[in-house]
DNA sequence: AGTAAAAGGTTAATCGATTAATTAAAAATT
DNA sequence: AATTTTTAATTAATCGATTAACCTTTTACT
């Protein structure tokens, strides 16, 4: 079966007139008199009787730009950058703009293969959650003018656009909280990692207990992201198994509150009356437990629009101000 | 800060030589008697100086190609379509080829925008996971010759390149077993629609429970994708308050499990005291609640795998024979 | 020495869309 | 009637990469 693309050239010649009155027509330049009434109508009407669709490589090519964003996360399959992805796609549909995601798996290898591998792909613009110790790649980024924007995590230290939210002050507050509640004992697990977001709740937790006169530097548990599973038990076991028996436990991201809870069931320990837990960010399972789980809960849906709009603003005007924005995530008891 | 574009046309201005030469150095074409070695040895270390990042857009458009595959699900942010996102990217960088992916939330119409969407933007070729009452759709893509593969649903009439599960097998194994552990009164609850996936499972449950001889129409319930969570109380309450109680539910899509359990606890009914649940397709969820809950796993990874070789051996190949590939689901108890 | 073959390039057309610059005819104005 | 303005188009260059078809110069062979 032989179906020839239609271009702008074929409804030309159908018509019998040029390309580029094809073209006005249908991207509505053809105001004070550039192309008749009629005219524009037979245009019309042929590009649809055709199926007429662009080519936007061709329109890429010619423009120079894309029509389309990156958008570089650590995984897709977690559900919190699920989420982030299709709010950024919904957004930037609304935009005219098309959302390539790719995955760094958290490795600084695979981030640069990606923004090399966008950018030949002619993105406007990035929105990125950086990988650890990707800083200078940002800076490099910068220094070309590229457009982007951080979201979710930062470097304090760059001046670039960023969209985040009050992780130490959300944590303060809620450890805070949970001391108030009578908890004597709260123990802290993160990825051992350095990064900026997580550094951050980290010491939101550590200035709330040592307010409390309650800091002890062995309840900082740190868990490596590639064993999360055999290092979270051992961390559980060091955290109830020892004289200094903790009492409560505050999680630092989704996947850490998934495995720690799952370590803390198959130790049979009782949540909610062996032990209370605090989990960064929302996640299917925490409104099924027959217990309540505490949860800080991110404004995704705004960090994602905030993100888009940042973007876009630098995309269209290279010398906007750089901004950073900060949203509150809010604690669900 | 100005910067320059490098394009093929700068790398060889500033050696001397022609565009041509450039272009057939750096794609390896300059092979018996093309290039110099000398000559091809400049080319390439001016590239890697420069940073040349081949312009994608151009080459697809003179090669009518964009080495780029459209994917579209339902929804990016269900763990299911994340999963399987994640690994049809890996698979597809691989093979050098981008993903865009596109949300269709379940929407016929959306289904149609996305398409046309991804067209305009030269996909060689589309992934799709049907939205209820595409197969029209479905059908005027292939008369226009346009490599597709459908995955995870399917349309049994349609002549389509397809990877799919055994649905019905899994299902009626499943409740079988289920019923062979005594329970005498299961119930299934499922989308209220129309898909070939959905309506094998519901299949292989009605024949399992026939062929037990405990088939009770109205131990099949329906619930809507858009109200989940009332029409699923609704759906608890019909199964359990009636004189006929259930005493097990299979529930249909990963979905639908996270909703009915919710429903459960919500209404305090002891899942596996007073009530025995399966669920079709793991969460995250599933290993983390105090009861054991079986439930089907699909083979996610495979299927991305499949998926993607069949859409590229239409892509490459036009008349490939057209395969529909099933792989096995299976239940872990 | 004369011719053929190999080596090492270059030229120019092309993909499809955009748009500044131009042209030509018709209508309006003086 | 002559000039200006308006209307309604067209021409041609351009974006960056690819590649078939050429063109020189050098080397090999009889």
């Amino acid at each position: 079966m032989k179906v020839e693309k239609v271009s702008l050239k074929i409804i030309a010649k159908e018509l019998g007139v040029s390309a580029a009155t094809v073209s006005l027509v249908l991207n509505g330049k053809n105001k004070n008199g550039r192309v008749s009434e009629e005219m524009s109508k037979r245009i019309i009407d042929k590009a649809a009787e055709l199926n007429y669709i662009p080519n936007s490589l061709a329109k890429g090519l010619k423009m120079g730009h894309s029509k389309s964003i990156g958008l570089i996360v650590a995984d897709i399959s977690n559900v919190f950058f699920g989420t982030l992805a299709l709010h950024i796609q919904n957004y930037a549909e609304k935009e005219g703009y098309t959302v390539i995601i790719g995955n760094t798996n958290e490795k600084l290898e695979e981030m640069e293969k990606i923004i090399a591998f966008l950018n030949s792909r002619q993105v406007d613009g990035l929105i990125i959650t950086p990988a650890e110790g990707s800083e200078e790649l940002i800076e490099s980024l910068l220094k070309v003018n590229k457009p982007l924007v951080l979201v979710d995590r930062g470097f304090p230290k760059l001046n670039v656009p960023s969209v985040l939210i009050n992780n130490y002050e959300i944590c303060y507050r809620s450890v805070k909280q949970l001391i108030g509640q009578g908890y004597k004992n709260p123990a802290f697990i993160t990825y051992r990692q350095d990064q900026y977001h997580t550094n951050e709740r980290k010491r939101g937790f550590i200035e709330a207990v040592k307010d409390a006169d309650l800091y002890k530097p062995d309840n900082v548990q740190e868990v490596s992201y590639q064993m999360l599973e055999k290092d979270m038990d051992e961390a559980i076991i060091r955290l109830l198994h020892s004289k200094n028996r903790v009492d409560a436990i505050f999680f630092a991201t989704n996947t850490i509150s998934m495995a720690g809870i799952k370590s803390l069931l198959k130790h049979e320990i009782l949540i909610q009356k062996d032990i209370q837990v605090m989990c960064f960010d929302e996640t299917d399972a925490i409104n099924l437990f027959p217990f309540r789980v505490p949860f800080i809960k991110q404004p995704i849906e705004e960090m994602a629009k905030r993100s888009l709009e940042l973007l876009i603003e630098r995309i269209e005007n290279k010398n906007a101000k750089i901004r950073k924005q900060f949203l509150e995530a809010e604690l669900i008891a």
